[in-house]
DNA sequence: AGCACGCCGACT
DNA sequence: GTCGGCGTGCTC
């Protein structure tokens, strides 16, 4: 074998369509391994970190290839099974290995070089030839010696500064070199040691002696060495802390070099006590459904746990995990982003302690890293997350909980790979022959339908945890409402009584507002013209608290219109009912109750949203006004009243799932009301009682819902009834845009084996400057027509991407949207 | 994602 | 006439 070149595919984290191939170094081929990281230049200058996919001796067709510069840690940091996993997730989304590798990947595992500009201290010549911006550099540069590509960048205000740095680089004024920056810093804490000699009796006692003038010293001493039999070392601060003296005193002992001071690495992970806190016993009721779903998993791998709101969900997943961890094994918990909150986090590390790693977007690149070494190495047993948690390099994998499970939050959105947390979970766990549940009181209908079909297992949790009611649920129909009453107002009559009991008696109250589609606007009195921007095709939304008007797609501000841009009238009215203006009306309705607001502008600040959580269950808070985010995984004790105010914006959303995500959402609102102590009111305001959704909501009746939809799905030809692939072009040229989709659409139509729609331009028909438009392609759910279809896609969309005549011509691809 | 090569506008 | 803008193509 030997004389053979080994060659390594490295996958970038760039979005390159494969990875690229490297030499390794004969002296490195046995050590560099798959998924090890390895430093490889790309380009002229950069570096990156790459991961190493395939390692094999096929001599590519490329020419001179590079070698990799080295292995950037001592073994590898992603798994075979990531990489399986890695291959998968871009083959089914329609996305590069590389853009999985990017989300995959904490940002302090990726490496890339930048480049510096280093100035030469033995320059003799002059600057004057130098012009302006040459000079300012050379400026910079004699006072800091070196810069990176973007301070000079900054300093010149404009992104391409090649031009006046290749003046400095011919003159010799200054050499660029790349820096390769590693991001990821360990935190290093001080620890004290005894120098070995005085581990001797015979010195120790000299020792002593010594310092008998220093009665300070001898107090640390022996504070040590009484402290020290559990470690031969002791963390510095600890040390201080426990013999209650000064760091002066330690520092004469260091001086003396009777303590030795040396840096270690540890942890930013908080080390939690491993308190053998019991798990709340199970109900009957729950303790049935346990073991059924072990029953379940004896025949299917996936099994849907369909519980109402409320009743212990938790639990039995607790002792799940617990299970999965006797026997060696890791637990993988996912929840939407919004409902991984600290009751849930708290209660897994009282139960297990250290063993659990929670990981979502709150934590910093250094804890990220930290949490993919404990998982890698097998330290943390179970971990909570939110969607990105598929992507941590499990060992022993052997149970996948995926929690509201038909949250649309669980689908991965922008950038690519724009995944399914739950689909994707199912695909992972098959790798490790792992068990998945998914949890939920209302199935996605795919979820239910795949149950139908047999896929999935099912066990039902029918009944409340604990002595709680179910909500008694009213309907107050708003056109009956508004032919009573003179003036037009969010909150009926029924509803304004009910807030006032339950505040009176001491009760806490919910009001659900769904933002969508309530955007307040500028709209002229006269001629009603609407504020539009500038870029993309939407109206302003105008915020009150700085008097702006903004756009929510590409973020263009500008102040509010004194007078109409349409005709100048200077009669201009804000409509619109957002959670703000609504939060206004029930204030004034209100004036007695406390009243908070929970939306995108209150839960920006990274505290923000607990603050005003921890302020409802303290009570400090009456009347919590709030959105979508009001439906997950919160459980407060004292809300006896649950109001949605606008029903019909739910059910009226455009999109085929609105009337799944209507009941969902509703149902999951409802579910707020009435926990321990108080049977609970839900109050739904629409102008159509009699409407299916609402109906079902009413009555609680998933499965009239289930069906009604089912029998929807497909007559209208949607998922399960076929898989959707929804592509979308973008042009900054309208002519060409629609060229390029007519063509694509048109290509797709003649493939025969699927179904393809438009184009069409969406609703936002320009983002940006870029113009939109639409193709939805619906497949028949036979894995050959799938494929088919996709590779077709995939073909047609590089026939767009190489044209000339469609350049410029962004295409973005969304499987099972 | 960079970074380089190639073609059009405003300045000497 | 040239400098410099950014628009398109390639990177093992």
């Amino acid at each position: 074998m030997s004389g053979l070149v080994t060659y390594c595919d490295v996958i970038l984290p760039l979005a390159l369509p494969k990875p690229y191939t490297y030499v390794v170094p004969f002296d490195l081929a046995g050590f560099i391994r798959q998924g090890h990281r390895v430093i490889v230049q790309f380009g002229k200058n950069r570096y990156y970190a790459g991961i190493v996919h395939r390692i094999h001796h096929e001599k590519p067709v490329a020419d001179n290839l590079k070698l990799i510069e080295g292995p950037a840690d001592e073994h590898p940091v992603v798994t075979p099974q990531q990489l399986q996993f890695w291959e998968w997730m871009s083959s089914y989304y329609l996305c590069t290995i590389g853009e999985v590798m990017s989300a995959a990947l904490p940002a302090g595992l990726k490496i890339s070089s930048e480049t510096k500009i280093i100035f030469n201290a033995n320059y003799e010549g002059d600057y004057e030839a130098l012009n302006d911006e040459e000079f300012l550099i050379v400026q910079a540069l004699r006072e800091q010696r070196e810069l990176f590509l973007a301070d000079v960048q900054k300093l010149l205000n404009k992104r391409n500064v090649y031009t006046p740095l290749r003046t400095l680089f011919n003159m010799g004024i200054a050499i660029s070199a790349e820096e390769i920056v590693e991001r990821y810093r360990p935190r290093t804490e001080a620890y004290i040691r005894l120098n070995d000699a005085y581990r001797n009796e015979e010195n120790l006692e000299q020792l002593y002696k010594e310092l008998s003038r220093a009665p300070k010293q001898v107090e640390l001493l022996l504070a040590f060495t009484q402290l020290h039999h559990h470690a031969k070392y002791i963390k510095k601060s600890e040390l201080l802390a426990l013999a209650k003296c000064s760091p002066s005193v330690l520092q004469a002992l260091v001086n003396r070099n009777v303590f030795q001071e040396f840096r270690m690495e540890v942890s930013r992970l908080g080390n939690l006590h491993t308190a053998e806190v019991d798990i709340p016993p199970l109900s009957e009721e729950q303790q049935v459904a346990l073991q059924s779903i072990r029953e379940a998993w004896q025949q299917k791998n996936v099994v849907l746990l369909h519980g109402v709101t409320g009743s212990g969900k938790t639990n039995v997943y607790m002792e799940l995990i617990q299970e999965v961890v006797s026997r060696g094994e890791q637990a993988l918990y996912i929840l939407p982003e919004i409902a991984l909150t600290a009751q849930i986090i708290n209660r897994l590390r009282k139960a297990f302690g250290n063993q659990v790693g929670v990981y979502h977007s709150k934590f910093n690149l250094n804890e990220r890293v930290e949490i993919w070494h404990k998982v890698l190495h097998n330290e943390y047993k179970i971990v909570v997350s939110a969607r990105s948690g598929l992507f941590l390099p499990y060992q022993r994998l052997g149970l996948v909980i995926i929690d509201e499970e038909h949250d649309s939050s669980l689908k991965q959105a922008d950038p690519a790979p724009r995944y399914h947390a739950r689909d994707a979970a199912i695909v992972l766990a098959g790798y490790f022959h792992a068990k998945v549940l998914l949890g939920t009181a209302t199935p996605a209908l795919e979820t239910r339908y795949n149950v139908q079909k047999e896929k999935f297992g099912i066990v039902q949790l029918i009944k409340r945890y604990g002595k709680v009611q179910l909500p008694e649920m009213i309907v107050v129909d708003m056109r009956q409402e508004n032919k009573q009453s003179s003036s037009v107002s969010s909150i009926s009559k029924r509803l304004y009584h009910e807030v006032n009991e339950a505040v009176k008696r001491n009760e806490q109250v919910i009001l659900f507002i769904n933002r969508r589609g309530f955007a307040h606007y500028q709209i002229c009195q006269t001629c009603n013209y609407v504020n539009k921007c500038r870029h993309c095709d939407v109206s302003l939304t105008y915020h009150k608290y700085n008097q702006t008007l903004r756009c929510h797609y590409c973020g263009y501000a500008e102040g509010v219109a004194q007078k109409c841009k349409s005709c100048g009238a200077p009669e201009l009215n804000i409509v619109g009912a957002g959670t703000q203006r609504i939060e206004e009306e029930i204030a004034e309705l209100f004036p007695q109750a406390r009243i908070a607001r929970m939306d995108y502008d209150t839960t920006k600040t990274k505290h923000g949203h607990a603050e005003v959580i921890a302020q409802f269950e303290n009570r400090e808070i009456d009347i919590l006004v709030g959105t979508q985010m009001l439906s997950k995984g919160l459980d407060f004790d004292h809300v006896s009243l649950v109001g949605i105010v606008h029903a019909d914006q739910l059910i009226h959303f455009p999109g085929f799932r609105s009337h799944e995500k209507a009941f969902q959402l509703m149902t999951q609102v409802a579910g707020r009301a009435g926990r321990k102590n108080y049977p609970g009111k839900v109050i739904i305001q629409t102008a159509h009682p009699m409407h299916p959704v609402i109906q079902c909501v009413l009555t609680g009746d998933y499965q009239k819902m289930y069906e009604n939809e089912l029998t929807a799905r497909r007559q209208f030809l949607y998922p399960p009834f076929v898989r959707l692939i929804e592509v979308q072009l973008r042009n900054k040229q309208l002519l060409v845009l629609e060229e390029a989709a007519l063509f694509l659409a048109n290509e797709m139509r003649r493939l025969n084996i699927c179904k393809t729609l438009g184009p069409s331009t969406p609703f936002v028909s320009k983002i940006n400057n870029f113009y939109l438009r639409d193709i939805l392609i619906k497949i028949q759910p036979q894995q050959k027509f799938i494929e088919q279809t996709k590779s077709a896609l995939l073909e047609k969309i590089d026939a767009i991407r190489t044209s000339k005549n469609w350049r410029g011509t962004e295409i973005r691809v969304n499987v099972d949207p």
